[in-house]
DNA sequence: AGTATATAAGTGAATATGCGCATATAAAAG
DNA sequence: CTTTTATATGCGCATATTCACTTATATACT
């Protein structure tokens, strides 16, 4: 039950939904997630690991890059539950969306680039 | 996406888990609720009031009492496939299997009467 | 009207959450 | 070893959440 909560829990921001509605496209980098959701560094790394503590995302490291992707293996069977409901939610959403469109523009640059990049 | 993450919010507390699971089974009102679960008048009437006003239960008068079931009609589709997913998750929990057996038991008396009752 | 009772709501205290700023860590490159 | 750079984290602040205690509503009964 502690277990499904803090799942839960993790999916009750809007930060960290947009942030799932990204994964679920691809695995990303943390700095395609700031650019994508124009959001800080601190922001985007903070829930990103929230995500992964709840053992919703999984971790491979690339040198200086941290690639987050959903965790489809070893969670339990109910998470996926949870995760298609969402997907299906966030499919017909507007912002969500928007930001699918803004990934396909993002690039692994790192934060320092990010920050400096004009738009959005 | 906010409408959404408020529904999810709503399903992230253990508290709220517990009284949805009892839901599921059937129609309750207040104080069976704090029977099945052994919780305060309050705590039991403010969390079904928070999943009420997130619109996912449904209110019916009846005298004195306020009998909540869910609301499978007029919610947004994708409230249904959250809480089946959940609905799933709880189904192989003990606690919740707990709760559930506790609610067969409990009586609509009113929140005085079940104070006073012995045990659980 | 007056009383009993099921539920709701105001208030305040303890705790949790989300974020930015600054700093730390660690891998790569020079 | 030093520097650069992608990410992580300690800290503090503002806000939100949760709960119990108390009081208010409102229905039913006499």
């Amino acid at each position: 039950m502690r277990e499904l909560s803090k799942a839960i829990k993790a999916l009750s921001d809007e930060t960290r939904l947009r942030i799932l509605n990204l994964l679920l496209e691809r695995e990303c980098c943390v700095c395609e997630v700031m650019q994508a959701l124009d959001i800080s560094e601190t922001r985007a790394s903070r829930n990103l690991r929230l995500l992964y503590d709840a053992g919703l995302l999984k971790l491979r490291k690339d040198g200086l890059w941290s690639l987050y992707s959903l965790n489809q293996d070893d969670s339990p069977a109910y998470f996926a539950e949870l995760v298609r409901a969402v997907k299906e939610a966030l499919a017909a959403n507007q912002e969500a969306s928007q930001d699918r469109e803004r990934l396909k523009m993002a690039e692994r640059i790192g934060p320092v680039c990010a920050r400096k990049r004009p738009g959005s």
